[in-house]
DNA sequence: TGCCGTCTGTGCGGTGGTGCACATAATTCA
DNA sequence: TGAATTATGTGCACCACCGCACAGACGGCA
């Protein structure tokens, strides 16, 4: 909401002490990003390494079919551009933005200079936050693939909203349906369906690439346990701010907030047990 | 085959300088993974990180009502317990053994420390080979959930089996059909359907619990891209020997040997190259 | 040899999501 | 102000996969 910009916005940036802040500080670029703006194709190298602010993007790979789905979002918790450092310099897949916004944009070799800087025995904290930002990452790449193979769109739409507008500065998205639709990965009528769900039990509304959350615990209700999943681990792993940057009841009195004793049900540490799939619903 | 082993035998492990290898080779403790064995938890730390050789680990998620998913799978190219470096401990998944065989087992400590080791300003061969190799892991998850959205049962099927013989000695492989479906995350039928069309096209050989390939060629016209993809990001990603360990014709006279012009339907928008001017109103 | 447990194959109704066609509402623009 | 454009809502036939029930088939073992 205000004009005022600061690279600290990003998380990353802002749990990085002084010293290597400063560092990378004069090197950092604000941009804006248009929705639907392209970071890199598949296959592309980076240029530059992003640090979103307030913008969302998306990884996003696109079939030989031409349909896409998206494998992971991106916003002010994290970076585009981790092959800089991981060493393979390319990926398979895409980064569009989906929610505008701003970021902050590095020389790929200024973050990879600093990423293997680490001086002395002691690895850097750049170097730290990067690889815990890579496991939730990973965590939330997992869940997607668990979401896509498991749970309806309507649970789908309310995970992707929630994730969303956890990194929204408020409670409205500017986006169609349309792109929603080509991010999860179905058709557009079948999100218009699961909105409507949502729109008449009131907990969005809808209008016009508009979409504002009403009710959050609602929403939270009939999502799929993956966001559940990915916010605990992006909250356990990620330092500092709560990626919920609106200031909203914690809504945690239905939900297990102790997760964390699942399996035991299915598999015990010895050996031999393979993962039984018992019942469905 | 051998009844001999070695640490090398492991991509990782093979393509260590001598001076970094002599120094983990006297913690490498070999171990027997038989099929089912499970080696984490969800939510569970790690003792020790898991170097396969001859078998193949699947990391699976298994939701709230039982159901389960496989997120990626790890043979000798790779390793199991990449939390141990990224910091974050344990993982929301869980490790079970797909394929029984051997592997090398290290305290997560010591590899821990070998990791942030990296003495000087250079970081250590081990470090970059496991960042690389997280990269391929990245892209082999991404690619799960591509699949699961989109892809059938039976391009999945022949993804999964040559994902699996591709790191495997032999053409065959010891599981059920039952657990292939709870790899894949479908109903052990949908599998049953599917390998019956592939045995009937000659392409494999079921007998309880066997799966025998017969037409390597056969299977890949059948997979989606996401074979492909996977299989190509690991040999661009990952050193030296080739992940399929047996002598096989390549078989790529009909296969988009130059992938990488896709994108572009979707979205286009010139590169964010323009610093934004509303740096400071 | 015959029994039994496990693995594989098959049929059938049900359902969630698809692909298409088209109606209606909001926004932009002439 | 009206027309063109874009976004959303709805109906319908279709299909892949599900859940269930059960039949055969193979292998181990007494």
């Amino acid at each position: 909401m205000p004009d005022s910009h600061s690279p600290r916005q990003n998380n990353i940036l802002a749990a990085l002490p002084a010293a290597e802040y400063e560092r990378l500080s004069p090197h950092l670029e604000l941009v804006q990003l248009p929705l639907s703006n392209v970071l890199y194709e598949s296959g592309g190298e980076l240029r530059y390494v992003y640090f979103p602010t307030t913008a969302v993007v998306s990884l996003v790979y696109i079939t030989d079919e031409g349909e896409s789905a998206e494998i992971a979002g991106v916003g002010n918790e994290g970076i585009i551009g981790f092959t800089v450092f991981t060493g393979g310099e390319t990926m398979p897949n895409m980064a569009v933005v989906r929610c505008a916004g701003h970021a902050y944009r590095l020389k790929s070799q200024v973050l990879k200079d600093e990423f293997n800087r680490g001086g002395g025995r002691r690895s850097g904290a750049l170097q730290k936050l990067l690889l815990r930002y890579m496991q939730a990452l990973i965590t939330q790449m997992s869940q997607t693939a668990v979401c896509n193979r498991h749970h309806s769109v309507e649970q789908q739409l309310c995970r992707w909203l929630l994730l969303s507008l956890d990194r929204s500065p408020s409670n409205e998205l500017t986006l169609t349906q349309e792109l929603i639709a080509s991010m999860i990965g179905v058709r557009r009528e079948s999100i218009t369906e699961a909105a409507g769900k949502l729109q008449r039990a009131g907990l969005i509304s809808c209008l016009r690439g508009h979409i504002i959350m009403l009710d959050r615990c609602g929403l939270q209700k009939r999502a799929c346990e993956c966001y559940q999943v990915v916010k605990a681990e992006f909250d356990r792993l990620l330092p500092g701010v709560d990626a919920t940057q609106v200031v909203e009841p914690p809504c945690n009195d239905h939900l297990a907030a102790s997760r964390g004793e699942k399996r035991a049900t299915a598999s015990h540490s010895s050996n031999a047990n393979s993962p039984s799939r018992s019942s469905r619903g």
